[in-house]
DNA sequence: TGAATGATGCGCT
DNA sequence: GCGCATCATTCAT
């Protein structure tokens, strides 16, 4: 055992400021142990969604029983249903008391790739995690996952150093209001982002 | 290559 | 009932 594996992303890294916390989650590891076998993606897009201010934002109405989990302690996942058929994966930022988290909006694939493709009709990596709804329906995710505490073992991120060079900040996406906000972030080098 | 649209269920007004 | 943090397909340019 001389080989270390990486540990995960403490409560800390998730218990900060939305837009500090939303770019370095590119290039991160997430996993996820899966009734089928272990997933692990590199993030590459994400978006962030913050407090009762920003109108595009779940909680800018207050607290339901559906958002109920962004109002909670950070490192929480949030996942909800929408459009009938898909499912979105969030990660809860700040402190507990203030409804913030960050949308994973596409990922690369890189381990457990064969489980991924069998829940798609889609067998090209580079399109497979390419959009929120993908991402959680190859990796099976849905509202059985909500509310998943991320410094446990079965959904969490790597704590890995990795450099992304090309950072591209812009509008968010899908939304009606808020989109003055530029609250996206993607790595501009990889094949997998959803939109240019 | 971009715009329009249907699928489809649920939370909230 | 309406609208939605989407996606795949169809149709127009």
């Amino acid at each position: 055992m001389n080989k270390k594996k990486p540990s995960k992303l403490p409560r800390s890294f998730y218990d900060r400021p939305t837009l500090e916390v939303a770019p370095e989650l590119l290039g991160k590891y997430i996993v996820y142990h899966s009734p089928d076998g272990i997933l692990s993606a590199r993030i590459v897009e994400v978006e962030a969604y913050i407090g009762t201010d920003d109108p595009a934002c779940h909680a800018s109405r207050g607290r339901t029983e559906r958002n109920s989990v962004m109002f909670g302690p950070p490192g929480y996942s949030y996942i909800y249903f929408i459009y009938g058929m898909y499912h979105c994966l969030n990660f809860v930022t700040e402190p507990e008391g203030k409804p913030a988290a960050v949308l994973l909006r596409a990922a690369e694939p890189v381990a457990g790739l064969d489980i991924m493709q069998q829940r798609s009709t889609n067998s090209n990596p580079d399109t497979l995690l390419n959009g929120p709804g993908k991402f959680c329906r190859a990796f099976g995710l849905t509202r059985s996952e909500n509310n998943l505490d991320l410094t446990a073992d079965r959904l969490y991120l790597e704590n890995r150093q990795e450099n992304v060079k090309n950072i591209v900040q812009t509008k968010r996406i899908g939304i009606r209001t808020g989109t003055e906000k530029l609250w996206r972030f993607y790595d501009g080098d990889s094949p997998s982002v959803s939109r240019r």
